[in-house]
RNA sequence: GGGCGGGUCACCUAGAGGCCGGGUGGUGGACUGCAGAUCCACAUACGCGGGUUCAAAUCCCGCCCCGCCCUCCA
């Protein structure tokens, strides 16, 4: 039975979907003015993992996440660029998604701009009029936060401390503080569409009630994003969506914990905001993905080196018992009786990791708990792997396990491009240009040669030479085996 | 000030009233020409001060420290 933690009780919950095997799931997209960061591919990382699980429990899942193309930061970037908003954001949505997909993320089933949505939000926004929920205030429009009574409900604040702190800006059309705009008249030279209040564009937070609402109906199942929009943009999103439909909007709020840098906060002013591809260029995507997954997704991770490194050795432990078992594995049914008592315990081992997975995962996707079922496995894997050369089909069967369970946590997916660019690489590097893998094998077999002739002085200063290039050679028996660092 | 989540072995993370958490790194052993990989073993722990309890890292109280949010940051 999955549990997960509902921000919106505070609790840990049963999960169960509206309609049956079936799960809608909305995650707060980016606002596109910039690359991504570390930061945002925690959160995307987090609910791909939960997307991946509830698709390996066998439900059908539904993704939408959103892209917000308008908005002040964009305007102004734009503007010093001297570029069009809209066609500003577009370029960093499309390199935000391809960062995405180069972590290794599954695409969402769409991407949603808010831009291309105006008409949705603007008969939304009417409606709230309509009810008496928001109102006109100079060609502005506000919800009035005071005529819906559930609010802070979220965020778990009564409305007089959200008072307390809320801004309130000079000559503002608000009529109270705590309210927040659903439509705001454009100043000069600023993007803006035509409504029956003004020409302006949509506040921020109505483009997701509307756009969750529109793809996924009212209420669905899901709805994510970092911690740092619990209010109040998602409190807002609820305000409005309920207010506007009269029911429930959403049944589970999740949300991710958000990432530090050595400690601290990541920001623009303190200077310590990594891009994700940065990282990436200096981590590959792998070892970052394990970085994230060896943390529950609701706590706080901090981005240092030492972590890094140590998610880097680890993840290495995890893709060697995925070479042997690959080059072991044989295709063809499973038949007990051809297992002798050790691959038949090996077996039933399996089941019982596997097991232990599905419990962590279940416990509101304990990520850092599920992993250590991999470690377990690898154990027990290495195990049998020194004592003998196990059945060729249990071998294939162990494998498809490891990597379901691994697959869930996007790690040791199949990356074979990235290898044959890393081979590419030192290829370039030393001028071999496409040859480097054969000059390997060539060097190989020439050290080959010289241990069986005792010359170990040559062997190893040609495993030395590889090293430096980045290739690591293991020897097992006469053999040698050859693997990119 | 208000809301939320934390402080666990050298490092990174789980967990949760009693027994074994996992990984990285370290040490010793087995294996190896060596290295690596692997297995086995060992060590180091629960912010501080009180309390509850036969028993607390886990519950309660106080304190210290850290992070996030409090109007447009994932």
């Amino acid at each position: 039975m999955l549990k997960v933690y509902n921000t919106l009780t505070r609790q840990k919950e049963p999960f169960i979907p509206l309609e049956d095997g079936i799960v809608k799931l909305y995650v707060c997209g980016m606002t596109t003015y910039s690359d991504a960061h570390i930061g945002h591919a925690r959160t995307y990382v987090a609910f791909d993992i939960i997307r991946r699980y509830l698709e390996y429990k066998g439900y059908q899942v539904f993704y939408v996440q959103n892209i917000t193309d308008i908005d002040n930061k964009i305007i102004k970037a734009a503007n010093e660029a001297g570029m069009d908003p809209l066609e500003y954001s577009a370029n960093y949505a499309k390199r935000c998604l391809e960062d995405m997909n180069r972590l290794g993320i599954k695409p969402a089933n769409m991407y949603p701009k808010a831009s291309e949505h105006i008409n949705d939000m603007i008969k939304m926004i009417e409606t709230l009029v309509k009810k008496g929920f928001a109102y006109v205030s100079n060609g502005d429009v506000y919800f009035s936060v005071e005529k819906f009574k559930d609010y802070g409900r979220l965020s778990n604040q009564k409305l007089d401390e959200i008072k307390a702190g809320a801004r309130i800006e000079v000559g503002d059309k608000k009529k109270k503080p705590e309210d927040f705009a659903l439509w705001k008249e454009a100043k000069p030279g600023e993007p803006k569409w035509k409504s029956p209040w003004s020409y302006g564009r949509p506040g921020w937070h109505i483009e997701c009630s509307v756009m969750s609402s529109k793809y996924l109906g009212v209420p669905f199942d899901i709805h994510g994003g970092g911690a740092d929009l619990i209010f109040p943009h998602h409190e807002n999103e609820i305000a409005q969506a309920e207010a506007c439909y009269g029911k429930r909007f959403v049944n589970y709020w999740l949300h991710s914990g958000m990432l530090k840098v050595r400690g601290e906060k990541m920001s623009k002013s303190i200077g310590n905001v990594i891009s994700l591809r940065e990282a990436m260029e200096k981590w590959g995507s792998e070892t970052l993905r394990f970085f994230f997954a060896s943390y529950h997704y609701r706590s706080p991770a901090d981005f240092s080196e030492e972590a890094l490194k140590n998610a880097e050795n680890a993840l290495k432990r995890l893709r060697i018992v995925k070479e042997n078992l690959e080059e072991l594995a044989e295709d063809g049914e499973l038949s007990e009786s051809e297992l002798d008592e050790m691959e038949k315990s090996y077996f039933k081992t399996i089941g019982s990791i596997k097991k232990d997975f599905e419990q962590a995962m279940d416990d509101d996707f304990n990520t850092p708990k599920a992993i250590e079922s991999l470690f377990e496995f690898a154990k027990e894997t290495n195990k049998i792997l020194m004592k003998k050369k196990p059945n060729g089909k249990l071998c294939k069967y162990a494998l498809n396990e490891f990597k379901k369970m691994a697959n869930v946590l996007t790690l040791l997916q199949e990356e074979k491009s990235i290898e044959e660019e890393a081979i590419k690489k030192i290829g370039e590097k030393y001028g071999l240009r496409g040859q480097a893998e054969s000059i390997i094998e060539k060097l190989i077999e020439i050290r080959k040669k010289a241990r069986k002739e005792k010359n170990y002085k040559l062997a190893d200063s040609i495993r030395d030479e590889l090293k430096k290039a980045g290739i690591e050679l293991e020897d097992i028996g006469e053999d040698t085996k050859w693997r990119i660092i």
